[in-house]
DNA sequence: ATTATCTATAGATCTATAGATAATGC
DNA sequence: ATTATCTATAGATCTATAGATAATGC
């Protein structure tokens, strides 16, 4: 099995890909100009619409991708043993591993979604009609009628994790900035330790 | 006492800064141009580079007005009674009041401190110098002292309201989006809601 | 032949400045 | 006189396209 970015980076294609990515992360859409995501991947200006017709498009390819990773990776927890609890460890964990691979990824998201309203519609669609999603809702609803969680839907849980895990990443940078905090063992040990921190906040919200 | 905004109408400086704000905060630095501003505020784009030389120094400005309305009132609850819990629930709702209020700043500071680090350094001193940060530090440490609540610091407590704040005001219109949530006085029971329930997570968070 | 890549350029911005005119304060 | 506002425009992008050339598949 070859990884992804030696398949793609073999093409030009994919190195367009690859570069608008990064660019598109690091500095936004308006701030990112297809010149300079053309000498990132190594060609020239027009190639990128000879592939991709626009900028928006291409951007466009790379936001639904992005977001197919999240909704496909994070209620896919195949672990069906197990407690309850430790399935919301599970869907916790694997979405804050995600955004840890791509911790710009929730400001693109974020940013997309607050100038571009209708992009949430096909979002929506799109988790409606995941399968993960639909096992999850009815393990919880067993946990309910158990009375071993209080009642509690879905959406609010997913509400939760997603907003304390964007936000976590959100505000590292700024947090670590104004702390001063340099070295990179210190800042993945506290990466570590929110994520267990986040975890825990969650099982704990659910108490009957 | 005049609202700020009637005196700014008043003169051309304040509608361009009043604009600014408005179209920055909407569609973010780049994708705003001083044209469009000019339109907004009702002059020529010209005026825009007489009161504020570049678009640049424009912004800036707006950044720092938020940064120091931020800065200045969170920590500034000037209620001395109360317990530590009080306090605590006091700058959470203070916080969360504030971005209530520019529900879409925290995309604008998140954004701008990501893009662009060096402006994370006057934070930090502008947050050093600010007396009710130590005052809130002393009263933190004596309850520490007594065992009344675990070890933690100041960062730790802010970076944790910070979070929390910013995530769900950054994740809200996502969230309606997704669950077809329209209803305004429905939405602001949620906000409501939440903000109650993100004092009440801080404050356990700190149980000994 | 078809597909990939390049050069060159049109056309549309956009920021910033120069220089003219109108409004205001003395 | 000084300050506020306007018109006009230079100069720098930036996106997208047209058309030429090189590489590839048959």
């Amino acid at each position: 099995m070859i990884k992804e970015t030696e398949e793609s980076s073999m093409n030009m294609e994919g190195k367009i890909l690859e570069a608008a990515e990064k660019l598109f992360l690091e500095k936004g859409f308006a701030m990112t100009s297809t010149t300079e995501i053309a000498k990132e991947a190594g060609c020239n200006q027009a190639l990128i619409h000879y592939y991709f017709r626009t900028k928006e498009k291409l951007f466009q390819k790379i936001f639904e991708s992005k977001i197919d990773l999240f909704a496909t990776t994070i209620f896919n927890n195949n672990s069906k043993a197990g407690t309850f609890d430790d399935k919301i460890r599970n869907v916790v964990y694997t979405h804050f591993d995600i955004i840890a691979k791509n911790p710009k990824l929730p400001f693109l998201i974020v940013n997309e979604l607050s100038t571009n309203p209708k992009q949430v519609e096909w979002i929506k669609d799109k988790f409606h009609s995941l399968m993960p999603i639909r096992q999850f809702e009815d393990a919880l609803n067993a946990e309910i009628d158990a009375g071993a969680i209080r009642h509690a839907t879905v959406f609010e849980i997913a509400f939760n994790i997603a907003t304390l895990n964007f936000g976590f990443f959100i505000a590292l940078p700024i947090f670590t900035g104004v702390m001063g905090i340099t070295d990179k063992e210190c800042i993945s040990q506290l990466i570590e330790a929110r994520k267990e921190e986040i975890a825990n906040v969650v099982i704990s919200s659910l108490r009957p």
